[in-house]
DNA sequence: CATGAATGAGCATTCATTCAT
DNA sequence: TATGAATGAATGCTCATTCAT
């Protein structure tokens, strides 16, 4: 291994290092709780060592965001493998993103701010490594939604569409969950999802 | 006029003057920017006078939502009064929504702000105060489809879902407008959203 | 009664009814969250009026401090009343002022607030509304012992020094309380106490 | 000299300066005039740079109160060196407190302030960094006492107990300064002390 | 590479008091 | 008498970022 490569290896754990500070922060206390200095502490490094490894505290949060989407990635991955029809596999996948958005709130939360913050404006690059993770979900979608047309169970003639559509969907209605017991008028939050998927599905068989 | 008439009134006027700057602000630099020294500044009070007016900046916001609600509402009301038929009330409606978040942008992040923060937490009367706004759209929907249902021009088991799934698909897409670079793979943000209304309505035909 | 006479009592009417709120929030709140706008809103009053009726914020600390003292000093006459002997009464009277700190902590602590706090002195007239109060109570300590003396089973050249020593000590060791767990090296307080009250006593048999 | 050493030296250097600010502020306004923004003017720092070497601002009243104690310690400890017998020191002690309560007013004041506050509560670490200091003064009472009685001057089963209430007795009326022209019916307040003093060292004679 | 000291604007909120009506 | 609107200084504290070493 050279010099250059010792380098850039240890540069990556230095960042993980850092990650993983910031991710504990995350978990303990929530998103808003977050600071450089208090990364910097959990981490035991220097405050300006956080700003050699990272541009500013956005790029960490996109990391960690990254981080979410990954992993949510992997949840679903796990479902495309199965030996299901493509209507199971939808629907599993809906309930997927349904479980992550409670049972890793965090990543959840992480990943709805930097989608609904007015603010927050992706420069290029930092945009192009969401897009690796965040793609790849609406490309499984999108896969099995045209395997199913090819295969003449399903009826769509824009797949790429509708998996857009399919996760804008789901995602819309988890904001709703805290409306649950005021707008939503007491509907079950989960039979409302529950519902809108089953919807979903009907419309392209 | 009474005294006491007339200091409701006065103080009915206070509160949108301070109400007045708050949405400048907001109009100006937006929700991120907007702090209570600076609404006082703007609207030329004291700080504590703010607070004789509102409990606090929560309050402040709360107000400013509803006024973006109410304006939405209003948008849409238009709508439903016109002579067309079912269908395409709910496509105007979805469209006007669509609308509303970019020429109400500042109207439309608002809402967005208190629906996705994880941590804003409404009090229970706060909380009312938006059910009122926020429900009367949904119930507009459902009239809606609920009287296509009855008509036998719409075919729909629980227009109150529906509502619900309708409004959520809405929002969620329009969460995803900036995505339309990276992860959206250059569909257009307005034919995505267009499709997916086609989509809906399909599904209730 | 004449115009006047009515007038007065309203006014001390008034008074009382400010009082009540005050004290209200005092045992509700503590002496630190006491402000005069929550005291005007206790009352049913404007803040103007409580304006009107006491001076400013001291003025109304200083009658809830009188009251305190007078509830003690109540409670320490049903003491001397009692047929025991001298060295009884003295004694009880001390455990009087010890149950008195910890039942009503709230009045100790208003009294211990303008015994100890450095800056506030009390303008004249206001000085002479506690003396009337304070002083009963080492007057009859005096009086026990001078009493005590004169009946040849105590034995003290100054009652009225030792009374104000007495009483003195009592405070002091209160104000320990809090050091119970530190300084004290786990020296039970209430033991402590009494030991002290021990040693003055048998000091001046 | 390593850099290290260098550093902390600094660090110490630094948190001087602050506390020379505060202790200047004490000295010339009181202790309720303490701000940490008038720390930082008067300290020529940002205020950010003092919450950098104190936690908050109970921390460096903490300080200065440790300071006042110590300062206290060291005249209670030329006193103690001297060649005078067991009564003499316990004397002068007493009457070491008695200047330090006048000559060190802002001191004592700060010392009282944490005692007789009814909602500061000390966390338990700092809480120690009192105690040291404390602790101290009250030993070297109880030593004095266990002393005399060792050698048959002094006549105390619980040097440990009396020096408590010593060191009570004199706080307690030190408190009493105030109420010198009202309560104490114009008794010297010096020549009460005096008296007490006394008392308190002929019980253990 | 790594540090950590320094910054100072910024925050939401409270408060005793005044005064025109 | 009684009101309550208006004040604005003051509070303790946080934070992202910079930069000299």
């Amino acid at each position: 291994m050279g010099v250059k490569e010792r380098k850039a290896l240890e540069k990556q754990i230095r960042r993980n290092q850092i990650l993983d500070a910031a991710r504990s922060l995350l978990f303990s206390s929530g998103i808003d709780s977050i600071s450089i200095s208090k990364i910097a502490n959990q981490a035991e490094l220097g405050v300006g060592t956080i700003y050699f490894y990272y541009k500013n505290k956005e790029e960490i949060f996109i990391a960690l965001q990254k981080e979410g989407v990954e992993l949510l990635y992997s949840m679903i991955l796990q479902i495309v493998k199965k030996d299901i029809n493509h209507e199971e596999k939808l629907s599993r996948i809906a309930f997927c993103y349904y479980r992550f958005s409670e049972e890793q709130k965090n990543y959840f939360d992480i990943i709805n701010y930097f989608l609904s913050s007015p603010t927050i404006y992706f420069e290029p690059d930092l945009k192009n490594k969401i897009d690796m993770s965040g793609h790849k979900i609406l490309r499984i979608i999108r896969d099995i939604v045209a395997d199913g047309v090819q295969q003449n169970v399903l009826n769509e003639q824009d797949p790429q569409k509708f998996s857009i559509m399919f996760w804008g969907t789901l995602h819309g209605l988890l904001q709703f969950k805290k409306l649950e017991k005021t707008v939503l008028e007491n509907e079950s939050h989960e039979k409302l999802f529950n519902y809108s998927v089953q919807k979903l599905i009907s419309s392209i068989k």
